[in-house]
RNA sequence: UCUUCCUUAGCUCAGUUGGUUAGAGCAUUUGACUGUUAAUCAAAGGGUCCCUGGUUCGAGCCCAGGAGGGAGAGCCA
């Protein structure tokens, strides 16, 4: 008999119907006579509830049915006769795929600490909390590629291994196929590069966007998707050494465009969780987070308060509010003073502009006044800088100018610099952290636990 | 990397002034119960007190070093 998946066999009014349903034993609970097992096939953060009258079902299978465990079941769909589920399966046949011995199995009927569970990432995706973030993440990674499709963007795969480090977005890992032990020499005594597979120095991507823009430079609405590196040695709950970025690019867009496109990406992915997850939103909020679903709706309806960086310093500036760090004109925001822009001052998402041009990449559009650029970070409640982008700067002296005022190395870039001289043009793009994005989504503290094996300082475990 | 807190049973945690045989709840096992919902009730089993060294008649407890984890910060997405 085919198998019908759980999240059908709850909604369907096929009462009487012989049916197959497969899945992991959650619990086990019941009497001499009859027993009733929770299972759940992942379709669905709820479970089916399975009756066996113990009379049919031999007393050794029965032991082998843990919470864990995976069964099959025959079965009929029947009307509950208990409370807390409309229907249930009355079992005919129950075959065990693999049991799971009690006195080992370490996931237990209780609740347990996120801590715990990620020192068990491989059992992890079978409690009902990483059931839900993982639903939802793929809900979310599905919809960003519906949103860009909808609205003319194309899909570019940018390269995971880079030969060049003057993106300056962070450490990164070195990829290399010499011999750790015995590496070739050069005259100098250095470690030989030339030797190395690709006959230079590669790492890992620490940015698509650079290779972004060449191609919103033909396809005029581009974004990317994929894993981005980070060496950097940060121990916090909003950092990953890999983690996945979007990074849509537009020709034409100016900073402005950016700031829409920005604020109606984000809407419409939280709009979309809203309407698609909405069992495993109702859970998170339940457990985690009472007031995650009521945050969600509130920054689909309202509008993003939009200033400057010269502005927000002001407010910082003559508030009553005790920091611990100063604000002064020409130092980047810490993590303080953005939360109390976001969650304190306008209590709600803030994108923030024009920042001193000496705290921003060299690639920034140079503002007229000289001293900033058309930079945008969109800071959200919780969760801090969850976007950054800019418009970028398309004037070829301007850019070069830039690079050599900052100490980048020109001739790593000179295909970069190639697309200011041959038919540039104004464009504009950002970078969201989809793990943040997955976070704020979820109302989950720490970006460990929405991510499903997390790479950090010290931790490459499973 | 910095600040700070933590590490005792499978899990979550108590553990007094340094003193005999280290405790609880849950989980597990066994038993009771003819419809349970994290079932309930009863009993039993279960310990490298993170590691190394030191102080002491005696260390889970005090000291030093190390490892791992949490929270906050920096860097950033």
């Amino acid at each position: 008999m085919k198998r019908t998946p759980i999240n059908e066999l709850l909604k369907s009014t096929d009462l009487g119907k012989e049916i197959n349903v497969k899945g992991w034993v959650r619990t086990k609970r019941g009497n001499k006579s009859v027993a009733f097992i929770n299972l759940n096939d992942g379709s669905i953060i709820h479970g089916i509830q399975i009756v066996a009258d113990l009379t049919n079902f031999d007393e050794n299978l029965m032991k082998l049915i843990t919470t864990g465990s995976c069964i099959s079941v025959n079965g009929t769909l029947v009307q509950s006769q208990g409370q807390g589920q409309a229907v249930e399966i009355q079992a005919t046949h129950i075959e065990v795929y693999g049991s799971a011995d009690a006195e080992l199995y370490p996931l237990q009927k209780k609740g347990h600490t996120l801590e715990f569970l990620r020192e068990i990432a491989h059992l992890r995706p079978r409690t009902n909390t990483f059931g839900a973030v993982l639903r939802i993440r793929h809900a979310m990674a599905f919809a960003i590629h519906k949103y860009f499709n909808d609205h003319g963007f194309y899909y570019i795969h940018t390269p995971i291994i880079t030969g060049s480090d003057a993106e300056g977005a962070g450490a990164m890992f070195r990829v290399t196929t010499l011999d750790p032990i015995n590496p070739p020499k050069n005259d100098k005594g250095e470690v030989n590069y030339e030797e190395d597979f690709f006959g230079k120095e590669t790492n890992l991507t620490v940015s698509g966007q650079l290779e972004g823009e060449l191609a919103a430079l033909a396809l005029s609405k581009i974004y990317t998707f994929g894993p981005t590196f980070r060496a950097e040695n940060s121990n916090t709950a909003r950092h990953l050494a890999e983690f996945w970025m979007i990074e849509p690019e537009v020709a034409f867009n100016d900073l402005v465009d950016n700031m829409d496109l920005a604020e109606d990406f984000l809407k419409y992915l939280i709009q979309y969780a809203l309407e698609h997850c909405n069992d495993d939103l109702e859970f998170l909020t339940k457990m985690y987070d009472n007031e995650l679903l009521s945050r969600l709706r509130f920054v689909v309806e309202n509008h993003f308060e939009r200033l400057t960086y010269t502005e927000a310093v002001e407010i910082l500036k003559t508030t009553d509010h005790k920091f611990e760090f100063p604000v002064d004109w020409g130092a980047d925001l810490q993590s303080e003073h953005e939360r109390y822009l976001v969650e304190k001052h306008f209590k709600r998402p803030v994108i923030l502009t024009h920042y001193p041009k000496e705290i921003k990449a060299f690639y920034m559009k140079q503002s007229e006044d000289g001293k900033t650029v058309k930079a945008m970070d969109v800071l959200f409640p919780g969760i801090g800088e969850i976007i950054g982008g800019s418009q970028r700067e398309e004037d070829y002296e301007k850019l070069h100018t830039r690079i050599l005022e900052m100490g980048i190395h020109e001739k790593d870039l000179w295909w970069y610099l190639e697309t200011r001289k041959y038919g540039t043009c104004p464009h504009a793009g950002f970078g969201l952290g989809f793990e943040r994005l997955i976070l704020f989504v979820t109302g989950m503290g720490n970006i460990r636990d929405v991510i499903p094996f997390p790479r950090t300082p010290k931790n490459a475990e499973f």
